[in-house]
DNA sequence: TTGCATGTATTGTATATACAACCAAGGTGG
DNA sequence: CCACCTTGGTTGTATATACAATACATGCAA
């Protein structure tokens, strides 16, 4: 690992964990550099990538400062897709298409905060609504932070809540797009044809770090969100 | 300004231009480094800053080439699309498709509380990222509450902000989908053939009733919701 | 107390250099 | 013809240095 790296992932503990709330300060370059040995243009490396993705603030003469997190002050649920479908007095089932140990790929390692060449925990699992496809949910999770994944039958509780029960995540990311599904996706979803989909990409973290990448894909002949959803500041 | 600023200026206009196209190669970071008389790590700072902000790839051994526009954006673009446009440092336009008086038909006078038979107002404008076409905003207003929603040039101003600068609004709300687009869309984006496209439906209230109802469309390849999005309540 | 100058710490910009990692193309040998 | 190696070009990482720009606290003077 490069050196900028591992000092991103020391300043990385200290945010996540919480011994540096919001506000505080961060150590600065030539602190940092003195510490990791390093020289300053190295350690400034590390706190500008942090900079560039939100997580500190810099301000030339002062110093780096841990950013506010702001919640986007989205009001929006994704709720769990099973309780969603019975929700609706249909009926839910769904079916495990994959549940192993890999090892984990470069564009994977790097959302998790793993390192290649280690394993990572994936799962592809279809859900159904009165027997129609409608979400594959195909999900990378962080060994260190949930061992026990792979040791549950997804068929009677959904990854979601099994991984609400055993950690305590803080926050999520959502990313949404539409696109048209891969081959592989297609069979998955029992559909002849690719058609539109929208895919849902979620990360999530807990204190000690990203705990798992999930890849939503719906058909959008049968899939909808929202209804009644509502951003909060949205306007006309 | 500074020197690596005034180096990404240069490579903002070629971009920008289409004088190099996508997957275009970019000079080398000798090449800028030559060409502007700076050493090879401020050439490197430029092209680098635009690879953070996705208008370049950068491939170690190969080299740097114009990116593929997708835009990433947040849940600001469905507030306001041209200020989300302007903020990546984009060139945003508008083009006013049509822009008239119809009478109301049956799907949209239920929608907006209108009876059929009465007048409705009716807007389609496409907006550009660069001059590629992100956005097809098709959008029906209640005349009793906007009356002169017609009399506005929305290539200066979109009509979300003049509706937020006449109207007390109050609440809104959205449906997500994916779908492919109709011919006459397609048209208004300027895709030669149909792909998934990501369709966000939204009204909004204000006191008085139902404002506005607007569907807008965005081409799958073109376009992302998300970025840093997070919800609230929103577990693994 | 108020206002101003000054010094120190910190981040921002820029340069020169070195080596590593990687890709693509071309040549070489089988 | 194909597999292999070399080679040049490009990006990635790291270091050492210098100076500029800004923030903040301190101390001094009005």
């Amino acid at each position: 690992m490069a050196k900028f790296s591992s000092i991103k992932q020391h300043l990385y503990r200290k945010i996540a964990s919480g011994e540096w709330p919001e506000n505080h300060p961060v150590s600065s370059e030539n602190a940092l550099a003195q510490q990791f040995q390093v020289s300053r243009m190295t350690a400034r490396r590390a706190l500008q990538d942090l900079a560039d993705e939100g997580l500190v603030v810099r301000t030339q003469g002062s110093g780096t400062y841990v950013a506010q997190i702001k919640s986007q002050t989205s009001f929006m649920a994704i709720r769990n897709i099973a309780d969603e479908i019975r929700s609706r007095g249909h009926n839910y089932h769904a079916k495990v298409q994959v549940l192993r140990q890999e090892k984990v790929v470069d564009q994977i390692a790097e959302l998790l905060n793993l390192t290649v060449g280690e394993k990572v925990l994936h799962s592809v699992i279809t859900h159904f609504e009165n027997d129609l496809a409608v979400q594959v949910e195909e999900r990378f999770v962080n060994p260190q932070l949930v061992p026990d994944y792979l040791r549950q039958d997804y068929t009677q509780m959904t990854p979601h809540e099994y991984l609400c029960e055993v950690t305590p995540l803080t926050e999520a990311s959502h990313e949404i797009e539409a696109i048209s599904p891969r081959p592989q996706v297609c069979q998955w979803l029992d559909l002849d044809r690719p058609e539109p989909c929208l895919r849902i990409i979620r990360r999530t973290w807990c204190a000690d770090g990203v705990v798992t990448y999930a890849v939503l894909t719906h058909p959008g002949s049968r899939f909808r969100l929202g209804g009644h959803l509502s951003f909060q500041s949205a306007r006309a």
